[in-house]
DNA sequence: CCCCATTTTGTCAACGTTTACCGATTCTCG
DNA sequence: CGAGAATCGGTAAACGTTGACAAAATGGGG
């Protein structure tokens, strides 16, 4: 019976045409991921998290890059129609931009969002509460005894930078003291442009005694930056970044950081999608899944130094 | 004439359907690139490289890691026929595998390998000169006075281990001395394997006074364990790492590195594949280009301590 | 005004599957 | 042994393009 024909495909190793498949199923069985040139350790753990998803080899994912989506969302749009995908996942900024989101669902392309932070109520979103998050840390400088805090902000266009402020804003709140508008600088989430920020945040006088910083490579840029000026960390000022990334453990001290769990948000956002695909209903649904984040306190904080 | 169908088609925003033109076309304009798991940024700075070449949006890339190659190469090659690629880019180890090249030229899928380090006479190859790059780095700690020098390897699974090891050994020739085998310890090219083993090099009495790590990941883990035992480095300690990755900007001090040109070499090989794939004659023929290396003097070396 | 060259329009096969259907064969069970 | 069910073999249409070719229409030059 079948067995027969198994075992003669296998033998002469007869592959079945994909393109044929393709062209009578309706679906190509590729599905794309967009980010846009972050730190590298968050694009690997986005990506293995959706090729977690993806390995039993139905669906192959396909890698599109796009730098300044905010600028130009519907040229976006069309590079991603043109690629005949299934269905796409979206890491911020590209998430955040309604007018892709209407391309998409004008075509009728699936997708679904990774931490996207702004209307919420579209397409199958896997989030984290940044603001929970943003909170936890600046509580963590708080409860040490830190009040002069700065603040290294990332890249405005993310949407991320906004909601870890405004946790932070609730935490300075609920210590019973308010952010220092002078001590708030902001950053792009690249190590350069934080290395060369943290260095004006500690020419302030009187320094701050501990630095928020609202990644991992900005983080280790305000800890190279203050060596620089003869400081040690944690002992004369201690920093916190966000993301555990890879550079959050490989660096000396380790990293207080926020566990963001890329890797899960993204495996989820595959599976949803992929649930939406086979469905009868290739309506995506909206649905919303929320992911806890984890507050990670490693060598890079501890109170501030005693004259304080 | 054709100007009017074309802006009708652009008004009804009508894509023609890949698949079909797949199907027609005998090929479907997807390019693989394999890799395991190694660092991040040599993950993203690989497909960055490839990309790069493919941006123009006749090809599309996928991107299928596979772990542990070496022990079941013709599973990945079943992965990468039944992908349904043009082509496929082959990172260490996998370009390293006669029997994965076997299977893709039985098959006839086209293939450039990255790196390689075993029958170099096979395929499209893009290469640097390992052993040249390994001499390189030696010879500047030789040269900044250095003799007890502890040498951290990769895995051996990965050839360019090897190479790396050979250039040691005939820079250690020409400075007139020899490699101590005590001082020589294996790593995977991890973190955290990297900081085990380089306790164990700092245990041996006496001390080396530099450290040759094979990346970029073991020469930051092996600074962390300095520190760790309360050395400083460069001063007590000089470390160097191979690969000019991220972390070898972000880490503190800099790192003294190789700078292996991955972007540029994946670039490279997308390029000679596509230019197989695009050309009359679809089979491949082996060609090899090498690219230069280059020795990047940063902060993590210095002259050994006066006592010694 | 007619002929030849060029352009336009129309028809059809092919790419390699899948799905449906029909008729023929085999199997199962009373 | 026979009725009904399950399996098997074969045929055909469909998926959305491309490429070849023929037929028809248009244009320009003598």
């Amino acid at each position: 019976m079948r067995k027969r024909v198994k075992e003669a495909a296998a033998q002469l190793d007869y592959h079945p045409n994909l393109a044929a498949q393709s062209l009578i199923a309706r679906r190509s069985f590729l599905i794309g991921l967009t980010y846009e040139r972050p730190s590298p350790s968050y694009v690997v753990e986005l990506q293995n998290g959706a090729l977690g998803r993806l390995e039993d080899g139905r669906y192959r994912l396909v890698v599109l890059p796009f730098n300044h989506v905010a600028s130009r969302p519907e040229e976006l749009g069309r590079l991603l129609l043109r690629a005949g995908l299934d269905g796409v996942l979206l890491a911020p900024p590209a998430c955040d931009q309604p007018e892709l989101l209407d391309v998409l669902e004008r075509q009728k392309l699936p997708y679904a969002r990774v931490t996207p932070h702004r209307e919420l109520a579209r397409g199958i979103v896997v989030t984290m509460d940044e603001v929970a998050a943003g909170h936890a840390v600046a509580t963590h400088l708080l409860s040490l005894g830190h009040r002069r805090i700065g603040i290294i902000l990332g890249d405005p266009s993310h949407a991320a930078s906004l909601g870890r402020m405004e946790g932070y804003r609730r935490a300075f709140a609920e210590a019973g003291g308010a952010i220092d508008d002078r001590l708030i600088v902001t950053g792009d989430f690249t190590y350069d442009v934080g290395y060369r920020v943290a260095r004006t945040l500690l020419a302030h006088s009187p320094r701050p005694t501990a630095i928020l910083a609202q990644n991992d490579d900005m983080a280790v840029a305000a800890i190279a930056a203050a060596r620089d000026l003869g400081l040690s960390v944690p002992g004369d000022l201690s920093v916190a970044g966000f993301d555990n990334s890879e550079v959050s453990r490989t660096a000396w001290p380790q990293l207080t950081t926020v566990n963001q769990p890329v890797r899960e948000m993204a495996w989820d956002a595959a599976n949803r999608l992929i649930a939406a695909l086979d469905g009868e209903s290739n309506s995506a649904a909206p649905s919303r899944h929320d992911h806890a984040h984890e507050l990670l306190v490693r060598a890079s904080t501890a109170p501030p130094p005693p004259m304080d």
